[in-house]
DNA sequence: AATGAATGAGGCTTCATTCAT
DNA sequence: AATGAATGAAGCCTCATTCAT
């Protein structure tokens, strides 16, 4: 009777937020090995569960990565939203850089995943979602008339800070000195796409 | 008589090409929809032949890749080599970062291809080759004691280089253009980070 | 609503003992045509369920003999425990002989297989196991001391015993009489090995 | 031009026999790993020709073990035309067991996949051949009238030496000493049956 | 006497998914 | 809320064999 009523204590930390963990592991796996590579086997195995214990919460494979997107890009979404409130000078640009690092920060395991299988990921629905944020993404940080040059900066800008955490990971250094330099380098950037678009 | 020379003359044309022709679809396979979905039955479909037909010419799918990138990296290795003899003044680096322009423009799919299937490649046995030819290509331009964000400029740089063919794709403008800009970003960059390394 | 009976009586049966009916079947093809020539979709045919059906209930083809091994060594297994508690008086032997001949006779397809299968069976994981397990049973019925020719007639006896039953199948008789008639000349063997090791 | 020379002497060398070596080269691994696990490719490569060479000297894989018997097979053919000529004494079937024992030395790598691939062979052509030659040989030491226990005796004594020389490996002992022993087995058994014909 | 290129059949295995319980 | 059992499709790979050269 004591190892049911230990059995039940293990079950009732996990009753309620199995679509949660599900979740959890299934992000983990997705980054770690990519998304074609992980299968509902090997998620349900670490949770401990049957595959058809997935099915009860998600519709699909492809469901699951979904339900990791809406949680996940909402912080985005919004950002966008108060970044087009506000004038589009180079201080609102430099402010919009430092809330998508911390928002990038946050969402980590996620952006790892979309930056490593957008192969993947450009057949998938989730797909052109996230392409359509990243060009409004970019919209608040160029100027509508920036010439090419200026609006690869912009670009870059962002996609270096996508790509920095694991890019940098090879490099020695402090991991919040990491993502100062590369904030560093995207402000730059787009300082340069800002004052560009202004002189000639 | 004409029928059964037109079929002499494909013949012909697949005698002693068929390797390569293997390659060139399957390069264009795995870019488009990336390597794990892409089967081997696709790629012996689109070029009228068998399955077993791309065994005789390759001992895995893995093997196919490992070819495309023997085939393709010869250059970069090649401009390494070339670069680790030059002085290295800011007028090598702008050299180093032409040549790698062109290089890249050539092998556009096979960078394609690496970039959108990181979490796949890494697993491969050419994932830590090609990491390692990116480590000695930003050897080739960063300063040896160059400060962070100098660093994040160089890898930056060769980032954007990569990304940018395919980034740029729905912007407006001829694609040199487009290629010319990239190519100006990444030399504003590496300049930067040249300069940063000297003044403090 | 009989033919539905019928159904739910045919899936009730059904249920719970596909395992045991995808060795009963294994087994049987096994011997009768060999590991190797026994294929998956063979098996899964003769039942009536899909190949992906067999590897719900085992990880691998090498699994399912293993399976059938484990079900079936245990009575040797128990004989040879039990025999190591008895004296190594003649007396023993002999009825350590019969026990094996019992065995043998259950466990007759099995062993028909092991017989007739060597080559195979010498790689797979459960080669060296029944291996061991024969070098156990010789132990039971050698003397530790026997001069060569007696160790020949204890492992020919055990031979013999193995291959009893199918080398005499061009015989004319009774099964029953061929196991009697089997079983007199193993203990023949044994007994003259016995006396043996004693007289010298 | 050296070079060349000396590729030819290793031609010359190979020139005429690679039937032989053929043969030789699957026999080798047939006795190893068993008929079916051994593929075409890897004979070709251990010989360093293509698989299709292998076509050139034999119509199918099949063939090249009908050819391995058919050398192999006549010393016993042989054997079993003296045995019918001679008086059916013991002193006969000794000579004869004696004969047996050293064919079977000379024939053993055969001898040893015949009895470990037998699952194989009997649904091979080769099989029916295989199993006569052995009835004819029991024949040759067997009492017409002998009884189930002294049929058996006869089939063991052949069964022990066919067996003989592998299943004594893992006991220590000069390899002449082992087969000596086997011999006095099978001696021994023979010599039972015939006297026990004689006495009831 | 042997090769290079290819085929068709089939092998084992894995996957996402379903459904009655 | 979850399981046990199963499926159909598809995957990668290997094999014996063929045939023009």
């Amino acid at each position: 009777m004591d190892a049911t009523e230990a059995t039940d204590a293990t079950k009732r930390q996990r009753r309620g937020n199995t679509r949660q963990r599900i979740q959890d592991v299934a992000l983990e796996l997705f980054a770690e090995q990519g998304y074609e590579k992980t299968s509902l086997r090997e998620i349900a195995e670490r949770l401990g569960v049957t595959k058809a214990a997935l099915y009860y919460h998600f519709k699909t494979k492809e469901d699951i990565l979904v339900g990791l997107f809406q949680d996940l890009q909402r912080p985005i979404d919004e950002l966008i939203e108060w970044a087009n409130t506000q004038p589009r000078t180079l201080d609102t640009k430099r402010e919009i850089l430092l809330r998508y690092s911390e928002a990038l920060t946050d969402a980590a395991p996620l952006f790892r995943f979309m930056q490593e299988n957008q192969a993947t990921v450009r057949e998938l629905s989730v797909g052109e979602t996230f392409k359509d944020r990243m060009i409004r993404m970019i919209d608040t940080i160029k100027e509508p008339d920036a010439a090419l040059p200026d609006q690869v900066r912009c670009i870059s800008a962002l996609f270096t800070m996508h790509a920095g955490m694991f890019l940098l990971r090879d490099v020695e250094g402090d991991p919040e000195d990491k993502r100062k330099a590369v904030l560093e380098v995207a402000i730059d950037l787009v300082t340069q796409a800002h004052g560009g678009s202004r002189q000639p």
